[in-house]
DNA sequence: GCCGATATATAGATTATCGACATATAGACC
DNA sequence: GGTCTATATGTCGATAATCTATATATCGGC
């Protein structure tokens, strides 16, 4: 039940990544561009770290890709039925997670920011 | 503005561990049991990590140890005024990514788990 | 022709967590 | 007295993923 902090920044991506292409299939480049304005630049993905991330997707079964035929040279990747799935459990598992997280980033912003807590 | 993914666990852990002394100085265990617990067990902080984070924040003047003379073995660790600052930061920043990122999350749960998106 | 944007890819350095190991005391139970 | 568990802190090696930089190539505008 625990989301192991590790591990944390790699399923934010691969989610992030996943759910990108949950509507419609994209190539990388689109990925990026798209996560980046889709979290209004809160989180972006290096180009470095994408492509590593779809190759490691693709392997576990969770996205396909396809090279296009015509015009530039672009992998088109679409979801796949345990793709679809993992985006379920994992939306699950870190909506829980980050609302818990939230409750206490909204918690120290409302009465912990003062100089001195209310001493003696 | 960008959260690095690389780091966010990282800050994750140590905004858990300022935030945790926030109100009353605490030694690593406490803060290690306390922080499973206010987050419901979301986020654990194993003791191989939180030692090395306390010795970073100490490092870094964000908190101050003292070692207890009486009874157990303990260090207790309280915020510093640079502490208490980088803890409202932190917040600031970690609840504007996390609810762009939670937005995104729920948008998945609502309407993306389905087996085909309403295809043709 | 040149340059920036598009598009994918890999390699090396960095860095923090994790699990294992180590040490020590307090208190409960027999 | 002896054993066991919980408390309490600490370090170390392996692991793993990101990041920055480098590489290659095409397209369109000027």
């Amino acid at each position: 039940m625990s989301l192991d902090t590790q591990s944390v920044g790699r399923r934010i991506n691969e989610l992030l990544v996943l759910s990108s292409v949950r509507e419609e299939a994209k190539h990388g480049y689109q990925i990026a561009l798209d996560v980046e304005e889709e979290t209004g630049g809160a989180f972006e993905l290096q180009h470095g770290t994408l492509y590593p991330i779809l190759h490691r997707l693709e392997k576990e079964g969770l996205i396909e890709g396809e090279w296009t035929e015509e015009g530039r040279r672009r992998k088109e990747y679409r979801l796949t039925d345990a793709g679809r799935r993992r985006v379920g459990e994992e939306a699950g598992s870190l909506s829980s997670a980050f609302d818990r997280l939230l409750d206490i980033l909204e918690e120290v912003r409302r009465v912990g920011v003062r100089p001195r807590p209310a001493e003696g």
